[in-house]
DNA sequence: GCCAACGTTGGC
DNA sequence: GCCAACGTTGGC
């Protein structure tokens, strides 16, 4: 299984979009860059995880976590002249595009804002934090997903930061 | 709104 | 194949 992150402006198609669309699932239509487009194409699969990350908001942030339902298919708003993804290279006899079908999981306990995800030492080498890495289809390894949902818990519980171990001994 | 960084296009 | 021009992404 493995992980990936996903981003979207939530003015478009935020995480709560996607928790209230029919059985929390929906595609992720609208990739329009060959690099991302392969890795859904080729790499994602039926069970892998999804970090949802909000793009152009305030604050950008991972905001919760989502299923990948199945392989990639056609993205038909390519096709759609009255699509804003609409792509007039692409047709069904021959699709540029792909998409996914994603299902909602869970809102993380609190938001993980981009400047807490530079603060952790685990996520030095991540993708997303990259000069200039602007991919919105990004693999994440094990290690960065982990580090992402335990800083999002301790975020929760109002322990802010270090990115470092708990505290030891709390009474 | 600004702008750095990047991807794509198309002339040559 | 090169590369300038252009459009887009996305943080700030």
């Amino acid at each position: 299984m493995r992980y990936w992150l996903m981003k979207s402006e939530p003015g478009e198609f935020s995480l709560e979009d996607l928790r209230r669309s029919p059985e929390g699932t929906a595609a992720w239509d609208g990739v329009r860059n060959f690099q991302a487009r392969n890795l859904m194409r080729d790499e994602m699969r039926a069970g892998d995880t999804v970090l949802f990350y909000h793009s152009n908001a305030r604050p950008p942030a991972v905001v919760g976590l989502a299923r990948v339902v199945g392989g990639a298919y056609p993205d038909d708003t390519a096709w759609d002249p009255d699509s804003p993804y609409y792509d007039p290279r692409s047709s069904p006899e021959n699709p540029r595009w792909v998409m996914v079908d994603i299902r909602f999981e869970r809102a993380l306990p609190a938001p993980v804002p981009l400047a807490e995800l530079k603060r952790l030492p685990a996520l030095q080498d991540m993708l997303l934090l990259q000069k200039g890495q602007r991919l919105s289809v990004q693999p994440v390894r094990a290690a960065e997903f982990r580090a992402i949902v335990a800083h999002a818990d301790r975020l929760a519980r109002g322990q802010g930061g270090g990115g470092g171990r708990g505290r030891a001994g709390r009474s």
